[in-house]
This record gives C-alpha cells, structure tokens and sequence, in this order.
DNA sequence: TGTTGCTTCGAAGGATTC
DNA sequence: GAATCCTTCGAAGCAACA
C-alpha cells in the first residue's frame, strides 16, 4: 500500500492543509470542501477576484474551523512587506513561517535556465540607471529598478540574447520575457491569497495555491482514485506509484476541465461551466467573475475565481 | 538516518486572449 | 503588441517508513 495512502498525523505544519487525513473517494478526482468560500468572503468582490477578497486570515471567525486552521504562517507577516533581498543577485525566496512561537525560514534556490552572461561585467550592475531598452514595469508596481536594456548593446557578448536583466544579469530573447522576469525582483506582489495574504506575481501562481486552502484536486489517479492539485504531482504519482509514464507529444495541450469551486463539479467546456454555475449556483460570486474578462476589472484580473486553471490530464 | 512519495511554489517558455 | 493564461521543470520541505 502506497505511504501516499496512509493517514498523517493530525498535527500538520500550520503551512499546508493536510487533506491527505480524507480518504481518497471524499476527495474524488476534484475534491472541494464544503463551504469553503463563505458567501461572506465572496461577496467581496469589488476590486478582487474571490481568491483575492478579503484575506481570511484577518476574519477567521467567519470562517469554518477547519479553515481557519488553514491560515498560513505567512499571515503574521500581512502589512509588512518583505524587506528588499540584500544581494540583488540572490534568487533566493525566503518564506518566513512560524509554528506558534517558533519562528524558521523556509528558502528556496531557484536555479533557474535563464541564461547568465557568459562572460559577465564585472562592474556592477547599473540598476539605478535610467533604462536603455525600455521597461515595461509599471511605476505604480514600485519596483525600484530598471528592467534592463539589451544586452547586443553591451559590449562583447556574442549571439547573446537582446534583453538582459540589470538586476541578476539574465538575458532574455523577448521583451515581453524580461518584464515577466523583473516581477522576480519586485516586493510588491500584485496578486494576494485571501485565505493567507501571501503575495504572488502570477495569477496562475496564486490560482494553484488556493487550491491548497480549497482542497480542489483537479488531478485524479485514474489506477488509485488519489487526487492531486498539480499536474506533476500526478504524472510523479503516476511514474512512481504505477509506473506510468504519462506521454504526451511535444507541447500537447491536455483538455481543459472546468472546475466548479463551489461545488466541485467538473464540466469540459467554459460553457458548460458557466451554465452549470447558472443554473446550480445562481447566486455565486464566481458567476459574477465569469464576466469579461477586462472589462470591469483591475489590472489583477479575476484569475482567482477561474476555474480553468485546472485543467485535465488527457487521461480523464 | 536515509529513502520515498507527496506538497508546494518559483520561474521560464509558449499559447491564448484582449 | 501587450497582458494573461497554461504548461512544464525543478527544488525545498515534510511525513512516514525501513
């Protein structure tokens, strides 16, 4: 019997849900909580996706127990921003937790394939200086740097790509890849978990770690029944548990599932979703996300309460 | 204490949408 | 063309077990 089966302790991290305590046919192939998004959080919805509503660590006794136990560590931290790292070049995530009183740091070294200058400057980067090859950052992100200029304009690298990061000294092929890049470097997470407050730079990002507060496992085993909420944990799951080797041709595309995050149920087309959330969920705020897309919304989008962030392995 | 399986998340490449 | 979304890879950390 697989140890993935096998009940943990009741006393999980604070960090993280522990939805392994659920056997796996409550949790199905999209397991959701019940009431897991109270109408009351819900309703909030001005300026902010569902996951992007009030952060429920601040209301917890609106909150189902179990929920509330949910909170994150990183709620302590809400209002303060993390400090600046203090060598820029560092990619190194640090996550301050804590367990009741005791405090630890969680890190983590991302080594990333973005490309480093082969033969890097030894000048510092000039980071404060006004950009050479644009900047897409928006000055109200408050990130303090300079996205960079293109790197063919600095000195000798050889077939290096156009556009290199001023911070870490990456370079990027495209534009559009640089500017994604320096939200790495900025504080300001433009997208916050409502159930944690942690901050993100992707939307996505934050889609799939509401799924760690809402329990929704969007990917099932189809040998076991086991439900994860990431694709890889189940292609690992599937390589390891069964030794099956999930192929798929280069850059396929898996078919969607809409997911249901007030019910769980899963339909295979936007439509569908949208109908069964009509119908069954009238009064849903995810409903009301299902708008369009930017047409009454702010920069941050509405990607918390999409459900199609979840899509399914061409297996289901 | 080492191993294994799972969870979580950072980040880049590419596709899609606006 | 830019922004957003999706996919993918990889790493750190944890729990459970040998």
């Amino acid at each position: 019997m697989p140890r993935a089966f096998l009940v943990k302790k009741a006393n999980v991290s604070p960090g993280k849900r522990n939805w392994s305590e659920l056997p796996d046919h409550e949790r199905g192939d999209v397991y959701i909580p019940a009431s897991i998004f109270p109408p009351s959080v819900l309703a909030n919805e001005d300026e902010a996706s569902p996951a992007e509503a009030v952060p429920l660590c601040l209301t917890k006794q609106t909150l189902p127990e179990r929920l509330a136990r949910a909170e994150l560590p990183s709620c302590t931290a809400l209002g303060q921003p993390p400090s600046p790292p203090a060598n820029q070049d560092d990619v190194v995530e640090v996550q301050k937790r804590s367990r009741g009183d005791l405090e630890f740091v969680r890190s983590k070294i991302k080594v990333t394939t973005g490309e480093l200058l082969s033969d890097p400057d030894p000048t510092p980067p000039h980071a404060a200086e006004t950009p050479i090859g644009g900047t897409a950052i928006p000055p109200s992100s408050g990130f303090p740097y300079s996205a960079g200029r293109p790197a063919a304009q600095t000195s000798t690298n050889r077939a290096a790509p156009p556009y290199a990061c001023q911070v870490c000294r990456k370079n990027f092929q495209h534009q559009r890849m640089l500017n994604r890049h320096m939200k790495c470097h900025n504080e300001n997470k433009r997208h916050l978990c409502s159930f944690c407050g942690k901050g993100f730079n992707d939307t996505f990002d934050l889609k799939r770690h509401v799924r760690t507060h809402t329990g929704v496992r969007p990917y099932k085993c189809e040998v076991c029944d086991k439900a994860f909420t990431q694709r890889c944990s189940l292609e690992s799951h599937m390589k390891k548990i069964h030794s099956v080797t999930l192929q798929y041709a280069y850059k396929e595309r898996r078919n969607k599932l809409y997911v249901c995050e007030e019910c769980g149920h899963t339909a295979a087309t936007q439509d569908e979703l949208q109908l069964h959330i009509t119908s069954l969920h009238p009064d849903s705020a995810l409903l009301k996300a299902k708008g369009p897309r930017r047409g009454n919304e702010g920069p941050d989008g509405e990607a918390g309460a999409d459900s199609d962030d979840t899509t399914g392995s061409a297996g289901q």
